[in-house]
DNA sequence: CTGAAAGCGCTTACAG
DNA sequence: CTGAAAGCGCTTACAG
């Protein structure tokens, strides 16, 4: 069933049929009338394919998320999936394994669906190289900044995960706690992992701390059983130790099982804190302390800035939206180690 | 660029260009190795609408997914994208709103992506109508029964949410509990929700025992705030209630938080039960007592029921998973009511 | 092994 | 308002 038929049926040309499926408003009423009629009794659908590659369309702006298991991602991508229609551009959402190349993912999308620019949640830095800039379209990186990879096609919209980090351990430090261990991804892949290890690590030694990345710091996948096992280990490594810093809220939930298999008690025993700020942290008991990311202000942030670069051409732009610590009851407030000594 | 450029370039004919992009191997080597020069030159892509208009190809396995917030969901996505390109399909997820027609979706990606079935997961009842099978393709409903619906393209997999209600009730009773609440979806659109409370009927019936559905029963949305809610309304309902039962993991997650800033205990004071089995669950404390839908075998014995749809044109199945009632710590043994009476 | 040509199902100037 | 026709970028018999 192609427009020929229904041409045919209804004793109309194929151009007149096609400008009625379009909402042409060159055709006469009577013409729409017994044309329409004839598309409902078939219930016949045009062919996208010709359509879009008579039009050379595109198909609005393709999303590529990392992995089916991230509610934060799963927060920002709804919300940039409705900010995008609102805009009037569609969307279309590719999951892939958080092991693939997003960027390999994103140059099939380019060819097949030519859309008008590519948004990527999550994100290997060893996949963005310079030759992004042949995709031919503005991407975004949401939730890792890119300003440092310099890509002249990529904006990023993110918060100073540095400064966070730098946060979340005065925090712990102002709490008392000195024995601290932190929890996040592989550092020669994930830029926030580094970014807030980096910020751990400059507040400990603004403060005259000594940090030792090898002992107190574990590379886990951001998931449970990531946290689980890193904290495993940390409890085998580190005894005494009086708080964890995960970089993620799934993988502080991993890690407070595991203390709690070992007999701990969070807060009283050990202190946890989180990154994200993900629904769920607030449901938990205890309620985590976490660095929010503001989704729905990032989603809203990111889309904007991808729609001005596609409409206007405007150069790629990093912003650094706004984190908020917010306070659970997770972290447990310790003897002044300055009055004790 | 198109593949009239890199035959001029090349001197050889587009037949031949084509040829060599689509390995066919009546191509000399000469001519694949000019031509495979001249494609990596450019970078050429060919266009993929017009390849599928031509083959009037499609594109493997649709999924549409209802809601971006269902781990569950995630679980059997992730494990049915591994099982469809293990089987040498291509797979498409496509993420719309929980309150958009799945159906109608269905039908956009039917007829721009001519899949060789649809597979999806959630559904509201009321969209699943004889008229699927205009689609044309094999279609799949996961973790809900289509059998009554009795749509002849459309096979189910699922288990049996009857029987796993009864069994979580008869649980529920034999710990001692009798003033037990429900918490489910929308009974009008949502077949899960209406098959398990009627097996949570039947099993209070079976005892001899009454149940008001008016009274015990409360519909909220699969999200942790619509079981915090729900939870909420039903303390000011039924006081003196020892037990909850809330059809999805998430709900439960939000009941117990409602419970908990009302004073309560879990499960000390209240029990709780979940439905689902997420990996979530067991890191909870107390770890949740649910119902366990085997994800992996789901998305395995669906993908596998779809494909031998496809390709060898059986009639639609509707397969039942076996459940498991996972013990978590969740539920409170209460003194044995006959022995009180 | 290779080329010339038809045709996939649409859209859109162009002419009337 | 409508029709006839060109053409989007490919694939694939067909002929050589």
């Amino acid at each position: 069933m192609t427009i020929k038929d229904i041409a045919r049926e209804s004793g109309y040309a194929v151009g007149t049929v096609s400008r009625v499926i379009n909402h042409n408003p060159n055709v006469s009423d009577a013409a729409r009338a017994r044309i329409l009629e004839v598309i409902e009794k078939y219930h016949f659908q045009p062919n996208a394919n010709a359509k879009h590659l008579k039009q050379q369309a595109n198909q609005g702006i393709a999303m590529i998320v990392k992995g089916t298991h991230n509610m934060l991602f799963a927060s920002v991508l709804e919300k940039m999936q409705a900010e995008c229609s609102a805009a009037g551009y569609s969307s279309m959402v590719f999951y892939i394994d958080e092991n693939d190349n997003e960027v390999e993912q994103a140059r099939c999308v380019c060819r097949e669906r030519k859309p008008y620019g590519v948004i990527f949640l999550g994100s290997d830095r060893n996949h963005f190289g310079p030759d992004l800039a042949d995709l031919g379209v503005p991407c975004l990186l949401m939730t890792n900044t890119a300003a440092t990879a310099a890509i002249p096609n990529l904006s990023s919209v993110s918060v100073d995960d540095v400064a966070a980090a730098v946060r979340m351990v005065g925090h712990l430090l102002d709490n008392g706690h000195r024995r601290i261990a932190f929890i996040g991804g592989d550092l020669t892949s994930s830029q926030p992992s580094s970014a807030r290890l980096s910020g751990c690590l400059s507040e400990f030694s603004r403060r005259g701390l000594s940090f030792d990345p090898a002992g107190q710091y574990i590379e886990a996948r951001y998931t449970l059983v990531g946290g689980y096992h890193a904290m495993e280990q940390l409890l085998d490594n580190l005894p005494g130790l009086t708080a964890v810093f995960a970089f993620s809220d799934i993988m502080a939930i991993g890690a407070i099982r595991a203390l709690r298999d070992r007999g701990l008690r969070v807060p009283e025993d050990v202190s946890v804190c989180g990154f994200d700020g993900i629904e769920l942290a607030d449901y938990l008991s205890p309620r985590l302390t976490t660095i929010r990311q503001p989704a729905e202000r990032m989603a809203g942030c990111g889309v904007s800035i991808l729609i001005r670069c596609i409409e206007e051409g405007c150069d790629a732009v990093h912003e650094l939206v706004p984190y908020e610590l917010l306070e659970g009851e997770s972290i447990q407030r310790l003897p002044d180690p300055n009055k004790i000594h």
